[in-house]
DNA sequence: CGTGTTTGACCTGCGC
DNA sequence: GCGCAGGTCAAACACG
C-alpha cells in the first residue's frame, strides 16, 4: 500500500487536481469531466488500448464513485475558504491532503476494480481453454466411434494407435467443424488462420501428432494435411518460457511429471530435461527445464499445451500463465496499434526461410522472464522481416535462454534495437506499456503472480514424488526474486 | 512390485 | 544424400 504513493504522487501534480477541484467546487455540476480525466491518465499512460471499451467502461463505472467525492471535497473546501481566509497556505495544506486521500482512495479503488477484471478475464480465458478442448475432445470421440479407447488425451495419442483413423477424423473435422476449427486456431494456434493461396503459413513444426509415435508417427503428408493435424491438436504450437531465479531442480507448478529424456542442447553445457504432466493419462502438456548457460541459477521452463484435466489451484495460476501468454502471443499483434495487424500475416515458414536459422523453431515462444522485474517479459516469436513493426514489448530480452540459436542476438538486431529504447523505461512504464501491447498480458501478469505467490508455500507439484517432485522445499522459497517483482507493484 | 529416472538409440526436420 | 540438432522412446536401473 505504501509502495503505491510513489507512482500516485506524480498523479496528483499532473492532476493540478486544487485547481479543478476548485473550480468544481465553484459550480460546476458537471464533474464528469475530472474524473474523466483522471481516468485519461490512467489510460494515456498506459496507452491502454486502442478500442478504449475497457477504459469507458472503467470511466463509466468510476464516474460516479468520484462525483461523491468531489461534491464531498467541494464542500470541505468552501468552508476552508470562508472560515481560514487569513491562513491560506493552511487552508491549502489541508486541501491538498484531503484531496490527496480522496484520490488515494479512487485510485485503490481503480486497482480494485483492475484486479477484479483482470481476475475475471482470468478465469473465463480458463473455463474457455477448458470448454473449447473439451469441444475438441467430444467432436473427435463423436467422429472416431471405432476408437474404442475414450480416454481425455489429446488427439495425440490416437494417432498413434491409428494413423488412418486419425487422418480421417482431421478431415471430417476440417470439413464439417469449421466453427471448432476456427476458434480453436484462433485461440491456440494462429497457423490455422485460413489464407487462400498461402500455404506455406500453415508449415508445421514438429508434428504435434508426434509426441508419442515412435516409429508409427506420420510424417509430414501435405499442406493440407498439416492444416488439419494442426486443427486437431492445437495445442501444442506456442511455448511459454518462464525464466525463474530458482537453486532447485525446477520450478513447482502445480502439476505432476514425469521425466522421459534428457538432452545436452547446443550452446548450454546444462542438460536439458523433458517431462511430460502425468496428472492425467493423456494429458499433452510438456515442459523443457533448462539453466541458462550464462547465469545458472535462471532456471527455464518453457511449457507446452494445454493441460486435459482439471488442476489445482497453484497449477491452475500456472496453467492460466501459459494459456494466457501463448493466447496473448498468438493474438497480439492484432490487439496491436500501427503494424501490430502484420504478425499474423507472417506465416512461420516464411519467416524461418528468411533468417536461415540453422535450428529455428516454428513455435512462437513467450517468455515471463520473473528474475529481473516485470520488465521482462518478452515474445521470443520468430522475428518478422521488419522488426520495426514489432508492436510487442520486448523488455529483458535475453536471447540464448532457450538455447534456441535461432534467437542469437545478430539475428534479431530489431529486437535488440527495442529492447535499448525500452530500457530506459521505469517498471510502471513497461507494465503500462505491456498493458498497451495486449491486454491478454494483465491475464498472465495476474496468474503469474498468482504462481509465483501462492505455488512456493503449497509444496505441491510433483512433490508427490520425491523425484519429480523436486525439491521445493519447504525452507527454500521458490522464486524469490520473482516475488520481489511483483511485489514492486 | 510399482513408479519414476537414466540414458543410449532412434526418428524427424532442416541446412548444406 | 549427409550431418547436425531437437525431440522422443524404451530398456535398464534405482528407489521406496
Amino acid at each position: 500500500m505504501e509502495m503505491e504513493h510513489p507512482r500516485e504522487l506524480p498523479f496528483l501534480r499532473s492532476g493540478d487536481f486544487p485547481n479543478k477541484n476548485s473550480g468544481e467546487s465553484d459550480g460546476d455540476p458537471d464533474h464528469s469531466c475530472d474524473p474523466v480525466k483522471e481516468m485519461d491518465f490512467f489510460s494515456n499512460a498506459n496507452q491502454w488500448h486502442d478500442d478504449h471499451q475497457l477504459s469507458k467502461n472503467l470511466s463509466s463505472s468510476f464516474e460516479s464513485g468520484v462525483n461523491t467525492g468531489l461534491n464531498l471535497l467541494s464542500s470541505s473546501s468552501g468552508v476552508s475558504k470562508t472560515t481560514n481566509e487569513e491562513k491560506p497556505e493552511a487552508d491549502e495544506m489541508i486541501h491538498l491532503k484531503i484531496e490527496f486521500e480522496r484520490l488515494h482512495q479512487e485510485n485503490r479503488r481503480l486497482r480494485t476494480m483492475l484486479d477484479q477484471i483482470v481476475k475475471s478475464y482470468n478465469e473465463l480465458q480458463g473455463q474457455l481453454l477448458m470448454a473449447v478442448q473439451n469441444l475438441t475432445l467430444g467432436n473427435q470421440r463423436g467422429k472416431t466411434q471405432k476408437n474404442a479407447v475414450v480416454d481425455p488425451r489429446s488427439s495425440a495419442a490416437l494417432d498413434v494407435n491409428e494413423p488412418s483413423a486419425s487422418d480421417d477424423r482431421t478431415q471430417d473435422l476440417s470439413a464439417s467443424q469449421a466453427n471448432t476449427v476456427e476458434v480453436v486456431s484462433k485461440e491456440h494456434n494462429h497457423r490455422m488462420i485460413q489464407i487462400p493461396g498461402k500455404h506455406v503459413s500453415v508449415e508445421d513444426g514438429p508434428d504435434q501428432t508426434s509426441q508419442s509415435g515412435g516409429p508409427t508417427r506420420c510424417p509430414k503428408l501435405d499442406q493440407s494435411n498439416k492444416e488439419e493435424q494442426a486443427s486437431e491438436v492445437p495445442f501444442r504450437k506456442p511455448r511459454v518460457s518462464i525464466r525463474t531465479r530458482s537453486e532447485a531442480p525446477f520450478i513447482s507448478d502445480g502439476c505432476q511429471w514425469r521425466k522421459y529424456g534428457q538432452k545436452m542442447a547446443k550452446g548450454n553445457p546444462c542438460p536439458r530435461a523433458y517431462y511430460r504432466c502425468t496428472m492425467s493419462a493423456g494429458c499433452p502438456v510438456r515442459k523443457q527445464v533448462q539453466r541458462c548457460a550464462e547465469d545458472k541459477s535462471i532456471l527455464i521452463t518453457t511449457y507446452e499445451g494445454n493441460h486435459s484435466h482439471p488442476l489445482p489451484p497453484a497449477a491452475m495460476a500456472v496453467a492460466n500463465t501459459t494459456s494466457a501468454a501463448a493466447a496473448m502471443l498468438l493474438s497480439g499483434p492484432t490487439a496491436s496499434k500501427d503494424g501490430l495487424s502484420h504478425f499474423p500475416s507472417f506465416p512461420y515458414a516464411s519467416t524461418m526461410a528468411s533468417f536461415s536459422s540453422p535450428s529455428a523453431s516454428p513455435f512462437p515462444i513467450i517468455t515471463l522472464d520473473l528474475t529481473q522485474g516485470l520488465n521482462a517479459v518478452s515474445f521470443l516469436r520468430p522475428p518478422p522481416p521488419s522488426a520495426a513493426t514489432f508492436p510487442l514489448p520486448l523488455h529483458g530480452y535475453h536471447p540464448q535462454l532457450l538455447g534456441h540459436p535461432m534467437y542469437a542476438p545478430h539475428k534479431l538486431s530489431a529486437l535488440s534495437t527495442m529492447q535499448s529504447w525500452q530500457r530506459p523505461a521505469s517498471m510502471f512504464e513497461s507494465v503500462t506499456a505491456a498493458i498497451a501491447s495486449d491486454p491478454n498480458f494483465t491475464a498472465a501478469l495476474a496468474a503469474a503472480i498468482s504462481a509465483v505467490i501462492g505455488a512456493p508455500t503449497s509444496n505441491n507439484g510433483g512433490n508427490k514424488s520425491s523425484s519429480n517432485g523436486v525439491p521445493n522445499l519447504p525452507g527454500s522459497p521458490q522464486l524469490p526474486q520473482s516475488c520481489t517483482t511483483f511485489s514492486t507493484n
